[in-house]
DNA sequence: CCTGCTCCGTCGT
DNA sequence: CGGAGCAGG
């Protein structure tokens, strides 16, 4: 119900001159955040400002003086684009479930078929390693059970996915598959035991995570507010309404981009579209988001977002809204809807959620003393749960819906843990090209009264953050009791001076050039960040540790070459990327930011290849004994998407091809950094092997299909969870590619090479977890910049073992039909005792 | 002017 | 699910 906030395309902020100026966006927008402060009229009465006449609506807030597009821009808005970058050193909870739902897409038709996948994992993953990469430490938090009063919906949905479902059966029986497909997509339900699968990974690159008793929402609201985490990156924005102070929406992975939404802002605003939220509570707000219908109760009919917000302005509280609803007559209040709204407000107050400290559940806001508490409400904010299963659930240990130990659906799916490999060739993937503007140019010229935040948008949001702020606000009114990874504290500043000149050369270029396709003057900071990230002097916890910063060192010079190498062959390849003039702005030193930008990895892996199978390997002679608990933050630097790389050049491409401005004839003096190797350029690596990055992403797409091959061979292994030795992993590396060979037959070549590395990654990782990270010999080794975190999940190796005797023993056996949690079947006895 | 309805693209292959 | 367009009060 809270939505999200729409950019102001181009077409509309030209349209903000009065002549040419569609009446309606442009009244919405003058209202809202003119620097001159609103002007005030009696309702009804009409006022002419330049050329312009507009009608006051209410008695507060009214038009302004026609601003300009710099008055706009300088002015802060609701919702504010952001680079990823920004938030680097800061923890961020993510909102598992879209991520999840969305890697669905990409074996839709395996999931519903019931073959096991797990490749919906590596959607999440890359978006997960990409907040790494940006120095954002990612707490990853799950959906766990369903509220009693969002029961309602569950019903429904599961019908219609089950609609799908058949509709999809029938077309794949007469073979048409890819229609088939699209109803495949429609009827995948994520489930807990798919959860599971990503939590898997995300204990192999410790990455700090938990699984919400119930809603990820609120359980996110918790973390923020107990200083956890310093923002919430979610799709869906009810977040606001639980009580949230920072939240980042949109993540757009091509361009490194969230919006932000900061709640301290609301205040501050004048009206947004005729809606004023100076002075609000949150009592308030939240009132009004549930007046005008949440997930927990259908809004009165006739109440949208904008009469509850005027009739709790005129009323107050919902108790006086509701008495004049009923006395006027006009709306027809249903019967008992004052108690269903106090319920309402109970689950957005006081939702069940996990303290990952205290590791019991808790309220989201602790029931005061004072406060009515019945039954119902108990019910409705989930039931309790003893402390050592509630655990369990956090951790993805026990199904949070059944209650009963986690069934990995596909044991064979073992992530390995990442070596340290800083390949930051996300840099390149960050394209100057945007790939989706198009879609986010049209803006209607009316901003229809749909969701909350659409108010707020009445003032365009601005595409760049204001020059002002080069931080986003609340890092610094967040206290941090978590442990972050340190920032990148040298080069800060300059980092931000550069993405002010971003910000300029963007104003610049976007009242000059306005149906060509932005270019993103980022890509600089972009290098320049990496460098600074990657430079083995900067005390850079988040990027090296261990042996990658000693690799750092000595790889360095081959690493150069190597890219030098590749930047002919993209030359040849006509794929130069051919910079724009944004890039002339910056004045940093195109060799610095190579340097800091390549990556060791390649010559390093290979050099190491040899030495793999042994346990004796420079990882285990970290030049860093102390704390420094990088090597997740390390990991995190995984490489990016190759399709992410993939729509970049094309948008790229598409965008050269539109301006004929002749960029095209600049030598290659003009290239910073070269895309990304093609992947053909595997063969022209030469002396310095093949490029392993390339091979590297493969092994990622592969692995599911590895691990589906060798089932019965691995079945063994992985059900151990133990480490792997050399000897396992070779028989089941050999055994899965005698199956693979019979089924998938490609690219023999490719998928020789993958299978290589893979054994040799399996191998590695084996030794790792046995030496470099085992048990016995350094306890403190294992570089988890989690640790420190309540909830770090990876040691975890032993079964899980129940022995609750109450819980109920219903046999799990597939993602559906889990017995669905009642009250008298998941309260545990004594459990209410809590309240 | 506001609400509520419908349709459509999302994401990826 | 959010956004856009449209109809009706």
């Amino acid at each position: 119900m809270l939505p999200t906030l729409v950019r102001l395309s181009k077409a509309s902020r030209k349209a903000l001159t009065p002549k040419q100026g569609n009446k309606d966006f442009y009244k919405g927008t003058r209202q809202a955040f003119l620097p001159g402060g609103p002007r005030t009229g009696a309702p009804g009465k009409h006022v002419v400002k330049g050329k312009a006449k507009y009608r006051l609506v209410d008695e507060q807030v009214r038009y302004f003086v026609a601003p300009s597009i710099e008055d706009i821009e300088s002015s802060q808005p609701i919702q504010v684009r952001r680079e990823l970058s920004e938030y680097s050193g800061q923890t961020i909870a993510v909102d598992a479930y879209v991520w999840l739902h969305r890697g669905t897409y990409s074996c839709a038709t395996e999931l519903a078929t019931g073959k096991r996948t797990t490749r919906y994992v590596d959607y999440a993953m890359h978006r997960v390693r990409l907040l790494k990469h940006h120095g954002i430490v990612p707490y990853i938090v799950f959906d766990g059970g369903p509220l009693p009063a969002k029961k309602g919906t569950e019903v429904d949905r599961k019908q219609r996915r089950d609609e799908n479902m058949a509709r999809a059966n029938s077309l794949a029986a007469q073979g048409k598959h890819s229609q088939a497909r699209e109803y495949y997509v429609k009827c995948i339900d994520v489930t807990p035991q798919m959860a599971f699968q990503l939590i898997k990974a995300l204990r192999a690159e410790s990455v700090a995570y938990v699984v919400a008793p119930y809603e990820a929402d609120a359980q996110m609201a918790y973390l923020e507010r107990t200083g956890v985490v310093h923002g919430i990156l979610t799709e869906d924005s009810d977040l606001l309404v639980f009580g949230c102070k920072n939240v980042l929406l949109k993540m757009d992975a091509v361009e490194n981009t969230v919006i932000s939404v900061v709640r301290s802002d609301f205040g501050s605003l004048n009206s947004p579209g005729g809606i004023s939220l100076l002075g609000w509570t949150d009592v308030q707000f939240r009132a009004m988001a549930i007046l005008s219908g949440c997930d927990y109760l259908p809004s009165i009919p006739g109440i949208g977002l904008k009469t509850a917000w005027s009739l709790l302005k005129k009323h107050k509280t919902v108790e006086n809204v509701v008495r004049a609803l009923r006395m006027e007559g006009k709306k027809d209040v249903p019967k008992g809807y004052l108690e269903a709204f106090k319920l309402a407000e109970t689950v957005f107050l006081h939702q069940r959620v996990y303290d990952p400290t205290q590791e019991m559940l808790v309220h989201l806001t602790e029931v005061q003393h004072g406060e009515e508490w019945d039954e119902e409400k108990e019910a409705h904010v989930g039931s309790y749960i003893e402390p050592s299963l509630a655990k369990k659930i956090a951790q993805g240990d026990a199904c949070p819906i059944s209650l009963l130990p986690m069934d990995d659906i596909n044991p064979t799916f073992i992530p390995r843990t990442l070596k340290p490999i800083p390949m930051n060739i996300l840099s390149v993937a960050r394209t100057p090209a945007k790939g989706k503007g198009k879609a986010r140019m049209h803006l209607p010229e009316k901003a229809q009264s749909t969701s909350i935040l659409n108010f707020f948008n009445a003032k365009p949001s601005i595409e760049l953050k204001p020059k002002s702020a080069s931080q986003p606000s609340f890092v610094h009114s967040t206290p941090a009791p978590v442990r972050v990874v340190a920032g990148r504290s040298s080069g800060k500043r300059t980092l931000a001076e550069v993405m002010d000149q971003e910000v300029a050369a963007k104003k610049k270029k976007r009242s000059d050039i306005d149906d060509k396709p932005m270019v993103s003057t980022s890509i600089s900071s972009k290098f320049f960040r990496d460098t600074s990230s990657s430079d083995p002097k900067c005390k850079q916890p988040a990027m090296v540790l261990g042996e990658g910063a000693s690799i750092a060192g000595s790889s360095r010079l081959p690493s150069l070459e190597w890219e030098k190498e590749n930047i002919a062959a993209v030359g040849d390849d006509d794929d130069v990327v051919g910079f724009s003039e944004a890039e002339e702005e910056d004045e940093i030193d195109p060799v610095t930011q190579e340097e800091g930008y390549l990556s060791p990895t390649e010559s390093f892996r290979r050099s190491d290849t040899p030495e793999l199978s042994s346990p004796v390997r420079p990882r285990r002679f970290s030049p860093k004994p102390d704390e420094d608990d990088n090597f997740g933050a390390d990991v995190l630097s995984s490489p990016p998407v190759r399709r992410e790389r993939w729509r970049a050049d094309k948008a790229r491409r598409k965008a050269r091809a539109q301006e004929k401005h002749g960029h095209d004839d600049r030598g290659p003096s003009t290239v910073l950094v070269a895309d990304t190797p093609p992947r053909k350029s595997t063969a022209q690596a030469g002396a310095l092997g093949p490029d392993l990055r390339d091979v590297f992403e493969d092994w990622n797409d592969l692995t599911s299909e590895i691990d589906e091959c060798c089932d019965d061979s691995l079945e063994s292994a992985a059900s151990s969870r133990g480490p792997i030795t050399p000897e396992v992993s070779m028989e089941f590396d050999i055994e899965g590619m005698a199956d693979m060979e019979d089924e998938i037959m490609p690219d023999e070549e490719e998928i020789e090479m993958c299978a290589i590395t893979v054994r040799e990654e399996r191998v590695a990782s084996g030794w790792w977890e046995k030496y470099a990270r085992g048990g016995n010999t350094r306890p403190g080794k294992f570089p988890v910049s989690t640790r420190k975190l309540p909830l770090p999940m990876k040691d975890r190796t032993d079964p899980v073992s129940f022995d609750q005797q109450d819980t109920p023993r219903t046999p799990q056996t597939r993602n559906h039909n889990h017995p669905r949690r009642t009250p008298e079947t998941s309260v545990h006895p004594g459990a209410s005792s809590k309240t």
